[in-house]
DNA sequence: GTCTATAATCGGATAGAC
DNA sequence: GTCTATCCGATTATAGAC
């Protein structure tokens, strides 16, 4: 892996980990094993590398959902499927995470890749539950828009309630409650 | 309000706004109209401000939602009163947006107040709800746990969405789509 | 491309006058 | 109780040598 690469890597990491107020260029290059001048001869600054590291994250989040959510079984499955995908809970979402960033949510450029992120994986699982619909499986009265929404804020805030409590338990609830509410919308016949 | 008051309630304000490592005590000091002096004199430094504000918000929080949880109605419209309830919803949950900060979550003496926060919300909606089945106004199947901690997830992650979108429209969709799933569990007779 | 040196500003706090 | 002065390290770069 080559300088820039490590640059891009760390960052990452440590968006992850202390958000981006939190991330200095100087923790970011000792993490890369990289001096300053390497840093800014590849970036123009801390926002320029983040960008490139929320862009790249956003990118990886929404390939392994497009894996789970067009894969085989009735929607109810694939749905399934995703939300149990093993995760690192109390590390929370690389992505989520920075929508409580002042610094990213102020800057256009910063915040687009999580709008695109968050408002693709939307209407990705409204499309799963439409499908659903149409085929018989779910009840013809679930509302696919709204019920996506649904199913992508539990999984956020089961992070938050994850790390209030310093416990996966609450998340297992919440991806819990969510499942089972669901499940009832399941046709018995499909 | 005297000067330990004002320094408090800057503190809440740009706890909300910046989070706890965006937050430097000259920025609260400014915005509380207090010299340094003034700051180290009521509080031992950023970390015991931090705490008086952290406590103060997590009990208003609490009291505001015990108020309508605990309101008339059944299960369902005790629960619709307090997810409709309005809020500001672009600047997010006051007490979940600390869950991101990692000097907080690491941090037990400040963590504790959210989790006690959380933990008593999650409590306290699957009181309603095992009320509710009891009462035979939900579904026997329902699981009152779990679907409270669905519930306060909803939430949560509704904020996550609506920074994202810079909207408020995915966090009512989100709760919207939640209370959609709660009224398929309602008994039609109740 | 990468390194070291330098610099202006901020962060978090202490000391002591008033 | 509140103020100003001061301190030391961190932040976010820029300059220029190699």
């Amino acid at each position: 892996m080559d300088t820039r690469e490590r640059l891009i890597e760390s960052t990452r990491e440590l968006l992850w980990e202390r958000g981006y107020v939190g991330t200095s260029p100087k923790a970011i290059q000792q993490r890369a094993g990289a001096g300053q001048g390497s840093m800014y001869h590849h970036f123009a600054g801390k926002p320029d590398l983040a960008l490139a590291a929320v862009r790249r994250s956003a990118e990886e989040m929404r390939a392994k959902a497009e894996g789970e959510l067009s894969g085989p079984g009735t929607a109810y499955e694939r749905i399934e499927t995703y939300l149990l995908r093993e995760r690192e809970i109390l590390r929370g979402c690389p992505v989520g995470r920075l929508t409580q960033d002042p610094d990213v949510i102020a800057d256009p450029l910063l915040r687009r890749p999580l709008e695109e992120t968050f408002g693709w994986l939307r209407e990705r699982l409204a499309r799963v539950l439409a499908e659903g619909r149409e085929r018989g499986e779910l009840a013809s009265g679930l509302d696919p828009v709204a019920t996506a929404a649904t199913i992508v804020a539990t999984l956020q805030g089961g992070y938050v309630l994850a790390r209030a409590a310093a416990s996966v338990e609450p998340f297992e609830f919440a991806i819990k409650g969510v499942l089972g509410l669901l499940a009832a919308q399941t046709t018995p016949s499909a």
